[in-house]
DNA sequence: CGGTAGAAAGTAATCGTTAACTTTGGCAAG
DNA sequence: CTTGCCAAAGTTAACGATTACTTTCTACCG
């Protein structure tokens, strides 16, 4: 139904090619011409058939992004800001969620290489390395976001996630905070750097992690984690000596557990001061409004959209380029033991 | 570099057409070519290319989504939804977020509509229905999501706003408040019908809204409303008969609200019952937990991706399909000035 | 045993564009 | 006047699949 090139090439008594060629602002075309066709596409109002374009060039001018879920405002910027960036260049964005299925997010990836999408990225739910494999034999540009996997090097974007860890526990450290516990998340890149970055802040102020001071959300199923966070703060609160400080994982399960906290009769951020990570744009107006390690999601997801146009355009950098942004400490109540500094 | 239909007819000294047969399970081929080219089609896992198929077939198996803003929950779950229930039948979605700009939007509808996407689903910020009329005349058909205009008959998915305003207002009522006063959103067909029902609910219960209790947010450039929510409340809690109950238009824009009435000094909600709507998934975690209409936006996902998917298949109902979700209200501390009923 | 039906394959045309050549005609230089 | 070159067009053949039709061969029936 829509106008093809043909039509117009018919109206006019010209050739298709020609048609093409003022499309395509190709020089071999005279003054004269190339305004009567130019006119007539607007009569038109004409729409290239990008299927048959990408047909023959290759190129589908179609970006490819898969996230965990879309519903965690974290993932939800990045995505509004890489669909924002990259349609100024002409590319249209394939969103999909995997629901953290590392089954679904390959059948997902599957679906965006048979459209043969430029550029794919991809906040992984993976535990292997197989899936890239499959992506790198098929020469799709990849870019990996907030989460990187063990021996599979490639274009990364994401949040510095020992930083992050050493920012919280530190804050935390510096608020007279003496016994220092974690709220991990699962087995992956983040959650390891995160904990790993809090074992370096604590041996930097001379402390170490007391027994059982470390402990893990289950897989409770719901995939914010606010009640994993409840049950992990639960146990914390129930061990021995008690924890003064908590550095959550991330913001829901921060959420989860200073319910926990309040429930148990305590008050935060005097008995227990709490950290989060995230700064989920909520976290102004919470019962107690939460400290929270801005993870500067709008410049992960320009950096993406850079990197993925760059990709795209095939000004393919030789080696893989990881980006690292570096974290920042928003405090707010539930953290703040001693008097603003300075 | 992918493989080909012909790489595998080559390969196994069958013609191009026979393996596009087997691919498509056309019956006339027979049983030992069938597994001898399924096997080398796993071999060589082969997908087929959706370009040259489209083009040919006219169908692009792709389906397009514009919301106003994907960092609202509301549209990140509509979105997940959609975007989960369509993969199930091999469809792809693009997404894009059109900031609440109308101009952006339209961009944005001209480039699906170049990508010949077989469905649209829009949550409109437009103002006029002409965008739309230029959609059916390319025969793409669309469903509007949320948002509806007035003068245009199409397809529609969204809550029932009239019944959101007469629930949030009835209950408030319920409680006792007796000057309920309601913080409204832009002109739009939400706004528009909650307001509707405000009053539809107050007259009912032989009220009338007192002068200046009907307050606009302003256009305060923040798209989620707390700023807006934030300064109408000022302007409430000023006026001469204060309010003891605002149902605000929705979530963002009630704890903005809610902030202003505990700035002012005043309670939640003995002095000031607060309902919003969207039930945002963090309203257990606020300072006062707020009461909230909920819009089902799971129904409305699910529901907008089933027609949807009727549409892309042609099995279009003859008269577009208008579907409106009943509402429903979840009670939290926000309004709750009685004991809990029965 | 001839005729025909049907199973299993193949041929040719097509979808809308683009890439790589080729043609046409006019004009300037030799 | 011929040569050669350039501008402005046109021709032909892809791209990777599908559709509609045709061919080939086997088998079965009367």
């Amino acid at each position: 139904m829509p106008a093809r090139l043909k039509d117009i090439a018919n109206d006019l008594g010209l050739s298709v090619v020609t048609i093409s060629k003022v499309l395509r602002n190709h020089p071999d075309i005279g003054e004269a011409t190339r305004k009567r066709v130019l006119k007539r596409m607007k009569e038109l109002d004409y729409q290239p058939n990008l299927a048959a374009r990408s047909l023959i060039t290759g190129q589908t001018w179609t970006i490819g992004l898969v996230v965990p879920d879309l519903l965690h405002p974290f993932f939800a910027q990045i995505a509004k800001l890489i669909s924002a960036e990259v349609r100024k260049k002409g590319y249209s964005l394939f969103i999909s969620s995997s629901d953290e299925d590392p089954e679904l997010e390959r059948q997902e990836i599957k679906q965006l290489l048979a459209r043969r999408v430029d550029v794919m990225l991809i906040a992984s739910a993976q535990w292997t390395i197989e899936t890239f494999r499959q992506i790198e034999q098929q020469k799709i540009p990849y870019i990996l976001l907030d989460r990187q996997l063990a021996g599979l090097e490639c274009n990364f974007v994401g949040v510095d996630d020992r930083a992050v860890g050493v920012l919280a526990t530190s804050h935390l450290a510096e608020q007279g905070c003496k016994r220092i516990a974690h709220i991990r998340g699962p087995e992956v890149s983040t959650a390891i750097g995160r904990l790993d970055g809090y074992r370096q802040a604590l041996a930097s102020h001379r402390m170490t992690p007391l027994p059982g001071h470390i402990v893990s959300i289950g897989k409770s199923g719901d995939h914010r984690g606010e009640r994993g966070g409840y049950e992990a703060a639960t146990k914390l609160l129930a061990s021995k000596k008690r924890p003064d400080g908590i550095f959550c994982f991330n913001d829901p399960v921060a959420l989860g557990a200073m319910r926990a906290i309040l429930d148990a009769g305590l008050r935060i951020p005097e008995d227990v001061a709490v950290v989060g990570c995230g700064n989920l744009s909520y976290s102004d107006f919470l019962r107690v409004p939460l400290s929270s390690v801005d993870q500067g999601s709008k410049i992960i997801g320009k950096r993406a959209a850079a990197l993925a146009l760059a990709l795209a355009h095939n000004k393919a950098p030789l080696r893989p380029k990881s980006e690292l942004i570096p974290p920042h400490l928003v405090v707010r109540a539930s953290s703040l033991r001693l008097p603003a500094a300075k």
